[in-house]
DNA sequence: TGTAAACTACAAACGGCGTTCGCAGTTCAG
DNA sequence: CTGAACTGCGAACGCCGTTTGTAGTTTACA
């Protein structure tokens, strides 16, 4: 909506995204802490306890400096997430040579995208707050329009796709990290006849094969191989 | 992980859930307010200016009360957000008959609940963060065995297959929402040949109709009426 | 009917948060 | 040498969700 602040290397308000600001100018004494070390300490907190505890103070307190010496690195709590979220993408290296099918490949990725949320749940909290594309966010994105290369089909679609592939990841890490997390008791079932229908039924057998790649294989071939039929 | 705390009518502490608690005794003067109006208020709140918006203070203000007196009609501001997203669940009865194919009464109610997720944005702000399920998200799941009954096949594939479609109407409704939010400015695209190769081509000539719907319709089928060569 | 318990409203306060600011000390460019 | 640009740091600001204390009101029950 609205007139599309499209956080960037240079916002309208003359101030420069995270990305493209330098991390300190030539004079004043040599900073006793670093980017790297605040990024580093607030990923661990992340994955120790949760984004919840990744606040400016607790980071401090790690470092053994205050809350608002962290401001001389970074300009704001948003930006340190979106640093620490480029850097765990990072983790996706090396990306492996395109060899075999492109549906592979891209399973392949999506997987180790997976991996990599199951290693820092905070990802999910992240991730859908609008943020700053990073570097490593850049290459991998890359990476995917190299995988894709021999498909032959509008760049559109394989946006759409790679979109699509990150989003589903997206979907089972949660899933994932809710499993199990409400139950029903206290609400009158009665009023719910399909709901004890299937409840009272036998268990499920076994969780059906890899729903995680079947969805995936489905949902590109899908979106990548379309009918020819309906093009529009 | 851990032992489950499974929000339901009655948690380990002895505290009920916000669905089972009575909104108010038998003595003492008439309550001024009531649960539905801050709920009303509350949900006005976040369709104006957003979620971030709607703190205790700023819907007191709006009832002409303090931020105080809410916690009489309340335990929390996360009991309010479950009764905001309950609350416009509801929005989706009445639910259509049972006519025609299972796959198009899925889609209807997919379609429904992305009309909704537009009706208020803060939804998908909301759905990512676990929450006690309310008697309208209970109605709706219902809803959705109810269409899925024709479909032979486990309840847990059901199951699954709800779960996703909701995944991926948020997903949808995440991306109109983020829809040209960033951009790559500032960034030294040298180094991502992909990029640039795919960004050098002519635009789309348009977007392909129905991705929602081929999507959907893509995972349903890959879900339900699985191959069953490979039943497991 | 009298009284105590249960309920109401409300303002003030608590601790935590992200962030800003002023101050004192340090380093380097001109 | 001087002054500008930097450094760390602690106090403060204005928010937030929530708790608490006080005072007033209504109902249940002896």
């Amino acid at each position: 909506m609205s007139d599309a602040p499209t956080r960037s290397g240079d916002d309208g308000s003359g101030r420069q995204s995270i990305w493209t600001r330098p991390e300190r100018g030539s004079r004043g004494p040599v900073p006793a802490h670093s980017r790297d070390a605040i990024v580093e300490a607030a990923i661990a907190l992340a994955d120790a306890e949760g984004l919840p505890a990744v606040s400016m103070r607790a980071i401090a307190t790690a470092l053994g400096t205050g809350a608002g010496s962290l401001y001389r690195y970074l300009s704001s709590r948003d930006d340190l997430l979106d640093l620490m979220t480029d850097r765990v993408v990072g983790e996706l290296r090396p990306y492996p040579p395109a060899e075999g099918d492109w549906l592979d490949g891209m399973l392949l990725l999506a997987r180790r995208q997976l991996a990599l949320h199951r290693r820092h749940p905070w990802l999910i909290e992240v991730s859908h707050r609008p943020s700053a594309v990073g570097p490593e966010s850049l290459a991998w994105f890359d990476n995917c329009l190299r995988i894709l290369e021999p498909v032959a089909c509008a760049v559109t679609a394989k946006f759409e796709a790679i979109a699509m592939v990150t989003g589903v990841v997206s979907l089972f890490a949660r899933s994932a990290a809710a499993a199990g997390s409400f139950s029903f008791a206290g609400a009158d079932l009665a009023a719910y006849p399909h709901l004890v229908a299937a409840f009272s039924q036998p268990p499920a057998p076994a969780p059906r094969a890899d729903l995680f790649e079947r969805t995936l294989r489905g949902l590109l071939t899908g979106l990548l191989v379309a009918d020819p039929t309906e093009a529009g």
